[in-house]
DNA sequence: ATGGCACTTTCAAAGTGA
């Protein structure tokens, strides 16, 4: 069983890539991020076609996720939306049960976490207060299923200085400052772990690379999706993977599809 | 300090991303 989280930066932009991808790699579930189009908008027909269901979240212009599964394989059910702040007019939460043929059901919740903007704007407190909500209800979430979970997706903030090619440059810039890694260490107390980091204690990869500047040339980024995992079975995930040849396609996105592996 | 690049809206300059 393994599950992909993939911010394409435009679900309709990057088809070909996306679908080039699934051919290629055949995931069971695929978690997407800023779709940028409205549920009508979603080319749903070209991943139906090739065995996926479907259930989509989206919103003009801006933000937009979904969740794909394999139906025949590892079909999915319970689809919620629109948390941890509801009516707020931004699709960045959507959330599944995933039941995999030969492993216990799971809870999957995908998310695009606010980028944050400037230090002094409101986008940035918004991210504050919209990671503060998200604590909230993964705690909530978490005590309505006993079974394991998986809280994927673009989280937008860099942990730790590990997970940033440079430490110094960003120092207390929006992505790396310690209120929301404040915020994050918050989640993982409530039992989760970040799976990538787990198998890797002392790697510096990264997952998202700017467009400007060749930064996936140069491997300058910063490790920003996640899967945070909780409840797995005791030997845990087998691998998760950050998919470089990806990134480094023409036409890329700018962040790399990630995917975690659990056995069996 | 600024721009670099890419995307969307709705046709062109601005907002957003990270």
């Amino acid at each position: 069983m393994n599950i992909t989280t993939w911010n394409v930066n435009s679900v309709r932009r990057r088809l070909e890539r996306v679908l080039e991808w699934v051919d290629e790699h055949e995931p069971d579930v695929l978690c997407l991020q800023e779709l940028k189009c409205q549920d009508a908008e979603f080319p749903a027909e070209a991943f139906t076609s090739r065995g996926y269901s479907c259930s989509v979240f989206g919103q003009k212009a801006y933000n937009g996720v979904a969740i794909l599964s394999h139906r025949a394989r590892v079909p999915h059910s319970d689809v919620v939306t629109d948390f941890p702040v509801p009516g707020d007019g931004q699709a960045r939460g959507i959330a599944c049960t995933v039941h995999p043929e030969r492993c216990a059901p799971l809870r999957l919740v995908n998310l695009y976490v606010v980028n944050g903007g400037e230090l002094d704007s409101d986008k940035y407190s918004y991210k504050l207060k919209w990671l503060d909500a998200l604590v909230e209800w993964v705690q909530a979430e978490r005590q309505r299923w006993a079974g394991p979970m998986i809280v994927c997706g673009d989280f937008n903030i860099a942990q730790a200085d590990l997970d940033v090619h440079d430490p110094k440059r960003w120092a207390g810039q929006v992505l790396c400052t310690d209120a929301e890694r404040e915020r994050l260490d918050r989640l993982k107390a409530l039992g989760f772990q970040d799976s990538w980091r787990a198998l890797h204690p002392a790697e510096r990869t990264f997952s998202w690379f700017d467009y400007r500047g060749a930064g996936f040339d140069r491997n300058e980024g910063l490790r920003i999706d996640l899967h945070l995992v909780s409840g797995l079975p005791p030997q845990g995930p087998i691998d998760v993977v950050i998919d470089h040849d990806a990134r480094g396609r023409p036409e890329s996105s700018d962040h790399a599809p990630v995917t975690i592996f659990l056995g069996p």
